[in-house]
DNA sequence: TATAATAATGAAAACCATTTTCATTTAAAG
DNA sequence: CTTTAAATGAAAATGGTTTTCATTATTATA
């Protein structure tokens, strides 16, 4: 629309952050997958694009990435971190999680996001004046058993 | 008011787990404190009750405990698990969390709670039945800056 | 353009919360 | 009492993540 370069270039610019190639790989990868991918799963994905990309830069970028709000960073339980790009243009939007805590199935999910939104919208202007916080994001999850889960015995 | 034993001894003959001496300390520590304790932080004053009681003992009940939903297990992003009791009598109830992102603080909240969860209530109900999903739990966390934490520039 | 200062990177090692192994103890069942 | 299964602790292993450090790439400056 108006400046030149993608949707991150100005929080690139606004954080004074470099653009690499190993940066660009890895919000890439993001984009084209609608997982949630954890750190190794993106370094697998961005070796095979570009092999000299070591496991380490992976790391550094996303925590780089959250800072700047254009990933969120999840635990589902499953003992890694796992990433999703955030407000990203032609993305999923925002959206909220259903997990199920045996087989770790992760379903995004939108219905009555907007009654969700409205009210969390509400509690978070209340909290932030209450307790003086900057309220940046939020997180709603639902936890419970899938359908093959629940059959299962142990 | 009618079974005899504590709040946790029905779940306990349910699942059909024995009712030992760790397991009930590691109950009465949490029961004890209004922090967010890991299980660091539960060994440690597990064993300044009972000196023999070891740290894998302690995974092991939380563990069982989480899934007897007796305790709850929570990821606030400082890279250690914190467990809270889950409607003990007479504990802090359902709340809801308000973290720091930087110092880690966090606040419990009950400020239009009920809101929440009703708006919640009926998202839960409509995603058990269009995923096929039993849900048990849910969470819902505001990530953002404290006061303190706004001033510093890192 | 040459030079200096700074940021970014990869490989290897370190870290550390959590899990697994295994021998031993404890408690329920018959 | 004997048998069987559950619970436990110490030590070792695991594995995701972070730190270290030498090297390279980028930007600022002369
Ligand atoms: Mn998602
Ligand atoms: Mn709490
Ligand atoms: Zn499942
Ligand atoms: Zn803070």
């Amino acid at each position: 629309m108006h400046g030149r370069g993608p949707w991150w270039q100005e929080r690139f610019n606004q954080h004074c952050v470099r653009v690499t190639a190993a940066r660009e790989v890895v919000i890439n990868v993001l984009h084209e997958t609608a997982e949630h991918l954890s750190a190794t799963e993106i370094y697998m994905k961005a070796h095979a694009i570009s092999p000299e990309i070591g496991l380490t830069t992976i790391y550094r970028t996303l925590e780089l990435l959250e800072q700047m709000r254009i990933v969120q960073k999840f635990d589902f339980g499953d003992g890694q971190a796992r990433f999703e790009l955030l407000n990203n243009p032609g993305g999923k939007g925002h959206h909220h999680h259903l997990i199920c805590v045996k087989c770790k199935k992760i379903i995004d999910y939108k219905d009555f996001i907007n009654e969700e939104i409205n009210c969390l919208g509400k509690t978070q202007e209340f909290l932030s004046e209450k307790y003086n916080f900057q309220i940046n994001d939020h997180i709603v999850s639902f936890y419970g058993l899938c359908e093959e889960c629940r059959g299962k015995k142990s």
